[in-house]
DNA sequence: ACCTGAACACCGTTCAAGT
DNA sequence: ACCTGAACACCGTTCAAGT
């Protein structure tokens, strides 16, 4: 799936009445807004999108995007709908397990992609019904996994609060140089546990951490009745 | 459990009486304008600190801010790591579950209490050093569950991401007024499984979701010797 | 209905100047 | 060493005016 689309890239709105262009696409759409925005942040990160650069991307002056959106927020709203949309579902087949596992990998792929964009959408609430086959999909998992209704959704919960925090936090690991080390051994030699695990508290590797973290999650559900 | 700081919670600034002028020998500290930051953001929301109402609260313009940080930013994770700070560490006793329990409780009281101030220190990086008490806290309860070195560390980075990100969701929730549940019931017609459980998913009790996230993430750790 | 120019009320930050 | 005034290069947004 590429994402990058070279025809709306780098053109410039002209005049209306061309006739290559759909009808529908006389001016501007709320659509091409939320895409042009998205693109943006995909390009040159969260703090690029103004409604100046905004409006300069689609041709046109930043006022003009008030009349299909009422302010910044509601741009970044859409953005945040349309990463959404981006995260692909996996085929429904195969033990509870792995469902569950290729859910939470494509989700995390979305993020490792785009990252300014994951960012943005993460924990901003998006629309119920542009979620709702993601979430049909991962409580289908857990009633395999023999959980009552309630608890397939107080587990969906859990796993859907830390895998997206999980990948702020890796877009962040990764972001920043592993330099400022330092001397932490010399700091942790009154804490003895801390010093015998500094590896892989201050040089975590994140494809270990997460898979760490998943089957944490996943083994605590088994033979989970309770809730 | 108190949070408020006893070596700060009292001490203002010696006022720099109304619009007037510091009285002569005294000077700003980093201390003090982070916590005045601080309280900033806590009385006002995090919009409210900016350079030159923090000025203004300290009864200085805003650029003599700049003699103290380098930029807004380092005075933010000057404001994340007093936050740190506040969290109070529950006594070492009794079963590794429980000293678990008490710990996740005693940051996610600290996030209901100061919520704008939570959201800020959330996932900015804090200088590793602040955080030791903590970390060593709980890495010996992962230890007394039976757990390597190496699977304390992961451990402890799976329940902090997930409680963290657990508080902010859980700050977004009480926030926005339940009132946008419309017609959830008909979307989810072509959605069994979410249909069964759309009360949970869309009205979740955050006491609950908290209660059972924690059960969940405890639960995995039982005889967690693989990794 | 959609877009524009000009303006308003802000930002963070730099810099030279004061003390 | 610390603080200030003025200025710079931006913001999001409002509003009246154009087409």
């Amino acid at each position: 799936m590429d994402i990058q689309d070279q025809t709306t890239a780098g053109r410039t709105r002209k005049p209306r009445t061309g006739p290559g262009r759909p009808a529908a696409g006389e001016s501007l759409t709320p659509q091409e807004v939320a895409r042009a925005a998205f693109d943006l942040i995909v390009a040159e990160g969260e703090h690029a999108l103004t409604m100046r650069r905004l409006g300069e991307v689609l041709g046109v002056k930043a006022m003009a995007l008030y009349n299909h959106y009422p302010d910044k927020e509601a741009i970044l709203d859409a953005v945040a709908c349309l990463a959404l949309s981006r995260v692909p579902l996996p085929p429904a087949k195969g033990p509870w397990k792995s469902r569950l596992k290729a859910l939470c990998q494509g989700i995390r792929g979305m993020a490792r992609q785009y990252p300014s964009v994951f960012r943005v959408a993460m924990f901003r609430p998006a629309p119920p019904e542009s979620a709702l086959p993601e979430i049909e999909f991962a409580l289908s998992a857990f009633a395999d996994a023999g959980l009552a209704p309630t608890a397939q959704a107080t587990a969906y919960h859990t796993i859907r609060v830390w895998l997206r925090a999980f990948c702020v936090w890796e877009i962040e690991e990764l972001r920043t140089p592993r330099a400022a080390m330092m001397d932490v051994a010399q700091m942790t030699s009154s804490y003895p546990h801390t010093a015998a695990a500094v590896n892989t508290l201050f040089s975590p590797d994140p494809d270990r951490m997460f898979e760490a973290g998943l089957d944490l999650l996943l083994r605590g559900l088994q033979n989970w009745k309770d809730r």
